[in-house]
DNA sequence: GTCTATAGACAGATAGAC
DNA sequence: GTCTATCTGTCTATAGAC
């Protein structure tokens, strides 16, 4: 899960070159999401970060590096989120805590969610190092644990996989697609609250849907 | 719902002219889905439908003109197959038929759901005139058809909004994230027979998680 | 209707002074 | 570590011959 591409290595980041990576990194984060990889812009930016486009080649090697570097970040979140459920858990409330994580996360990441959402749709070719044996085994072993709560009794004998994508999917809509919500719902953008009742629907469809009873 | 630009006015198309522009509008889907507006280019569009480049500024203005007309197709597919929806259905069929109908059109023509998640994330600027308090008002039309299942007692009393937005996440995801949905499950691409297992987990869940009966 | 040639803007990346 | 100036390539769009 680790393909973090430092562009110089060996010294200690001195406190300037942190604080310009961030700032770089949060520009980058922003034009990524909203214009994919290859049509973000380096001075874009550049200008976002408030340094010179020159800048961003010492601190990343290239377009791709800075890109990665990204791309890292977010899935290394989502990650630990999902790792978070074992087979001991209650579903219901493992998967209630989970659909909150991650409706949590479209809330204060929406542009993360973006810039993966992005580099999924064009084909993921930079995250084919990342689709590697490994990760299938992971994703595997995550099924496992909610055919483990089948096969326990505790839940519907349905599709874990499919189980999977539907979790991913309709909690990552409320970030990618926040901008039709707001439009359809004439809101300019989606308060605390607002996701706090999509959260609740969310939860209350697909655990009923599993043939699990919410918890208290 | 029409805001078709069409490059030249009055005159009725000829043979050579629909079959190039159908050529074009190919191509860029193709494009556009992969790129997205900024990132995609005329270059590489006019080689895909095997055409000069200067060949696609004679059919149609420019970029953004070609961009409106490729979204414009997309989104009257979409809308027509929500509209099949009224209060004198049964629900569990109606929702049924609605979720193998979107899948359906995630298996068919997944590249125009691309280019509309594109647009979206990227914040949807292209779209400003296509959301308009008309279509407002159409979202809320269609909202009222499930508050109308509700009212009578046919369904449990969920958030009708947020049940369409988890209609359209969960289905569009298998259009949008099929490469990511592939590498974890080992596919090269998803089958059709896939795509109705998927389909069929899909409505069992969400019917059972509104409280529907699944129909025969 | 078709296609070559090209204009003019902007892309990513780097050299080299400071 | 920082920043100006610039190189090279690609972008959209168009002019004008056929």
């Amino acid at each position: 899960m680790t393909f973090e591409v430092p562009a110089h290595d060996g010294k200690p980041p001195s406190r300037i070159r942190q604080k310009n990576e961030q700032a770089i990194l949060k520009a980058a984060e922003d034009e990524f999401a909203r214009y994919g990889f290859k049509g973000a812009s380096m001075n874009a930016i550049a200008l976002g970060a408030g340094l010179p486009k020159a800048n961003l080649h010492y601190y990343f090697r290239n377009k791709l590096g800075l890109y990665i570097a990204v791309l890292s970040n977010i899935i290394e979140l989502w990650d630990s989120t999902f790792n978070a459920l074992t087979a001991e858990d209650d579903p219901a409330q493992a998967l209630t805590q989970y659909i909150h994580a991650k409706m949590e996360f479209s809330r204060r990441q929406p542009q993360a969610s973006r810039v993966f959402a992005m580099e999924i749709i064009s084909g993921g070719a930079c995250l084919t190092e990342y689709f590697t044996q490994d990760y299938i085994a992971w994703f595997q072993g995550r099924a496992a644990v909610f055919q483990a709560w089948i096969d326990a009794g505790k839940m519907d004998p349905v599709d874990p996989v499919h189980l999977i994508f539907l979790l991913w999917g309709s909690t990552q809509h409320y970030a990618d697609f926040s901008t039709q919500i707001c439009r359809v719902s004439g809101r300019t953008h989606l308060t605390k609250q607002d996701m706090q009742v999509a959260s609740d629907n969310l939860t209350r469809i697909i655990l009923k849907g599993c043939g699990l009873t919410p918890t208290a």
